[in-house]
RNA sequence: GGCCCGUUGGUGAAGUGGUUAACACAUAUGCCUUUCACGCAUACAUUCAUGGGUUCAAAUCCCGUACGGGUCACCA
C-alpha cells in the first residue's frame, strides 16, 4: 500500500486538491501595501482586554492601509464552546465600531466576503484536503497513541529532565508502514493525525517579529497533532496555516503567549511552501497580585472582561485611548497635538510596542475618561447616560427622562466652558454626583453640617436667608452681594482675606454661611456652584427641603 | 527542567555611547477659590535589577548572575 492509498482510505470523500482551493481563494487584489488582518477569537468565553488590544491593532492596520479586516470564528474545540460567546464578541465589535469587512454569523446568515466560510467548523473539507495531501506525501501520519501512553511518556520525560513532546523515538507510529496503519484503522482504532516533523532541534532559525524584532529559535522537531480524533477538526496550528494562507492574511496580531509556537508554525508553512504572514505579538496585560505578577485573568480579575467597562459605563473612546497608550506610548503625545483626530489616523508602529507585560492602569483610564466626558455637551452626556441606564439602572433611567430638560441642565452645570468639571469617569458614577437634585432620591438624607454649629445657628441662617434675602429672580452678582450682606449682618465675615487674618473676630466667614445653605438644600457640604444649584432646584423644591429640615 | 522574552520612579514609559534621565497618570504640598471640582505651581529615580568588562565617557555595547514573565494539551 502506498501513502496515497492510505490517504484515500482515511479521507475517501475528499476529491478536491490544494490547487482547487488556491484557485477558489486567489491572492487578493488590493492596493500596494494594503494589509489583511483578522480577529480570530474562539467562542470559549467572553472578550477580554487582551483580545481588545489585538482587535484594535487589527482594525487600525486594515483601516490605515485600505486593507481588509475580517472576523473568523475559531470553534474547533467543541467541548469548550460556550453559548452566547459569539454574540458577545459581535456585541463588543459593534460597540467599538470595529466592524469587520468580512464575517459571518451562523445565526444571521449574513455572509460577506469571498474567502469564507469564516467559521472553522464549516471548513472541515478544506482542512481535510490539506491533511490528505500531507499524508499522501508521507509528511503526516495517523498516530494511535492513547491518552494514557502519552501521559506516561510525558511523565518519564519530565522525570528524566528531557524535552517534553512526541518526537524522535517517542513518535512511535511515525514509521508505521501504510499497511500497518491501514489495518489498525480498519480495526476501528482511534487515531490522530500528526505532522511528520523534519526539523532538527539543534538547528536554529531566525524569525522576525514586527513587535519584538529578530528572535532565534530551535527548529521544531515535535510531531504535533494536526487533526483531532474527537471531532476530526484541525488543531489551532494547522487551522492557522490553512486559513491564514487561504484567506490571504498579511498580518497576524496575537498575544505574546503564542511566540513559543513559532517553531511549529514556521515548519508548517515551510512544509507547504507557503509564505508566512507577518506577526505582531502583543504584550501581555499583567496584574500585580501581592508581590506576584501574572497574566491578567478573566476568572480572577473583573477588569479583564470587557463587560466590566460596559457595566460601569466607560465611554468607548476612553477604552480605545487607554489601550492605545499601551500599544504605543507615543500615542499620548500624538493625541495632544491632534485632540480631535480619530485614532485611526495615528501612525502605529509595531516596533515601538513594549515586549514585556503591561499593566492596564485603571487610574489612567479614569483620567482619560474624565477628560473626555468633561468635553462633551450636556446633551451628549445625557444620551450616553440614557442608553447606559436603560440596561444598567432602569429606575434611574426613568427618573432622568421624567424631565429631560431638567436633567440636561443638571448635567450642564459648569460644563461647556474652558475649565469644565471632571466629576465622573464613567456613567455609573453620575448618579452619585447628582442624586440630590431629584426629590425622588432626596429621602432619608443625612445632613453634612459642620459639627461645631448649633441647631439654632443653622436655623437662624436658613430662615434669615430664605425669608429675607432669597429671590429666585436674582442674577448671580445680586445673589452674591446679598449673601455678603447677610453674612456681615449675622456677625460673619464676607471678606475671606480679612477673615483669614483675624478669624477670632468673627463667628465665621461667608464660606460657613454658604455651606449652611448648601447643606440645607442638598445635604452635602461639597457640590458645584451654589448659585446654579439654587437656580435649578427652584423655589418650590427649596422651600420643601427647608421645611423638611425643621 | 527545556525553549523564548524581559528588568528605567507607584503606573504606562521616552531614551540606541556624552541629557539637569523627557512626557502622561497617580501621590503630596501650596496658590486660586463661598465648598468641591477645575486650573496653576512645586515636590517625588543622586540613578536606570546586579557583578564584571570595553571606552576618555554606558541606562545605552559585551559577558555572567539574580529576579520576573510566557510556553512546553487531540485548548485556543
Amino acid at each position: 500500500m502506498t501513502t496515497q492509498e492510505l490517504a484515500d482510505l482515511i479521507f475517501p470523500n475528499i476529491t478536491k486538491t490544494i490547487e482547487d482551493y488556491e484557485k477558489m481563494y486567489p491572492p487578493r487584489t488590493l492596493e500596494e501595501n494594503a494589509k489583511v488582518t483578522r480577529f480570530a477569537p474562539s467562542p470559549t468565553g467572553f472578550m477580554h482586554i487582551g483580545n481588545f488590544m489585538s482587535v484594535t491593532i487589527d482594525y487600525l492596520l486594515a483601516r490605515q492601509s485600505k486593507g481588509i479586516f475580517f472576523l473568523r470564528n475559531e470553534d474547533t474545540d467543541s467541548a469548550r464552546e460556550i453559548d452566547g460567546a459569539v454574540e458577545a464578541i459581535r456585541h463588543i465589535l459593534e460597540q467599538y465600531d470595529y466592524i469587520p469587512d468580512e464575517y459571518e454569523y451562523r445565526d444571521i446568515n449574513a455572509e460577506k466576503g469571498l474567502y469564507g466560510p469564516y467559521i472553522q467548523s464549516e471548513r472541515k473539507e478544506i482542512y481535510h484536503t490539506f491533511i490528505k495531501h500531507l499524508i499522501a506525501e508521507g509528511k503526516a501520519y495517523p498516530c494511535f497513541l492513547t491518552q494514557e501512553e502519552m501521559d506516561s511518556i510525558r511523565e518519564s520525560q519530565s522525570r528524566d529532565k528531557r524535552r517534553i513532546g512526541i518526537y524522535g523515538r517517542y513518535a512511535k507510529y511515525r514509521n508505521l508502514t501504510p499497511d500497518e496503519a491501514a489495518n489498525r484503522i480498519k480495526n476501528g482504532e482511534k487515531y490522530t493525525i500528526r505532522l511528520k516533523s523534519t526539523g532538527d532541534f539543534n538547528r536554529k532559525f531566525k524569525f522576525n517579529d514586527l513587535a519584538n524584532g529578530e528572535m532565534e529559535f530551535p527548529e521544531n522537531d515535535i510531531d504535533i497533532p494536526i487533526m483531532k480524533s474527537s471531532n476530526l477538526l484541525p488543531t489551532y496550528h494547522f487551522a492557522h496555516l490553512v486559513d491564514d494562507h487561504l484567506m490571504r492574511t498579511t498580518h497576524v496580531v496575537r498575544g505574546q503567549e503564542w511566540i513559543s509556537s513559532i517553531p511549529v508554525h514556521y515548519e508548517l508553512f515551510k512544509t507547504f511552501g507557503f509564505k508566512m504572514p507577518k506577526y505582531i505579538h502583543t504584550p501581555l496585560i499583567i496584574k500585580k497580585d501581592g508581590d506576584k505578577i501574572r497574566k491578567i485573568s478573566k476568572r480572577l480579575d473583573p477588569e479583564a472582561r470587557m463587560t466590566y467597562y460596559e457595566e460601569k459605563g466607560y465611554p468607548k473612546y476612553a477604552l480605545i485611548e487607554s489601550i492605545m497608550t499601551i500599544i504605543n506610548s507615543n500615542y499620548e503625545a500624538w493625541r495632544e497635538n491632534h485632540p480631535d483626530a480619530p485614532f485611526t489616523e495615528f501612525e502605529f508602529s509595531p516596533k515601538k510596542m513594549s515586549s514585556s507585560g503591561a499593566l492596564f492602569d485603571l487610574d489612567k483610564l479614569d483620567n482619560i475618561s474624565k477628560n473626555y466626558l468633561s468635553r462633551l455637551k450636556a446633551t451628549e452626556v445625557f444620551d450616553l447616560l440614557d442608553t447606559w441606564s436603560k440596561t444598567y439602572d432602569v429606575d434611574f433611567n426613568q427618573l432622568i427622562n421624567k424631565d429631560k430638560t431638567y436633567t440636561i441642565s443638571i448635567l450642564n452645570i459648569e460644563r461647556e466652558q474652558k475649565k469644565p468639571r471632571k466629576d465622573y469617569a464613567c456613567l455609573s458614577q453620575i448618579k452619585g454626583e447628582i442624586w440630590y437634585m431629584f426629590d425622588e432620591l432626596f429621602t432619608d438624607v443625612t445632613y453634612d453640617f459642620d459639627e461645631k454649629l448649633s441647631k439654632e445657628e443653622i436655623n437662624t441662617v436658613l430662615t434669615t436667608y430664605f425669608t429675607k434675602y432669597y429671590n429666585e429672580q436674582d442674577d448671580k452678582d445680586t445673589w452674591f452681594n446679598k449673601m455678603k450682606e447677610m453674612t456681615d449682618q449675622l456677625g460673619y465675615c464676607s471678606n475671606m482675606k480679612e477673615y483669614k487674618e483675624n478669624p477670632t473676630k468673627y463667628k465665621g466667614s461667608i464660606a460657613d454661611i454658604s455651606n449652611i445653605i448648601r447643606v440645607g438644600v442638598t445635604s452635602k457640604s461639597q457640590t458645584p456652584d451654589l448659585y446654579i444649584i439654587l437656580q435649578l432646584l427652584g423655589k418650590e423644591k427649596i422651600q420643601k427641603r427647608i421645611d423638611q429640615i425643621k
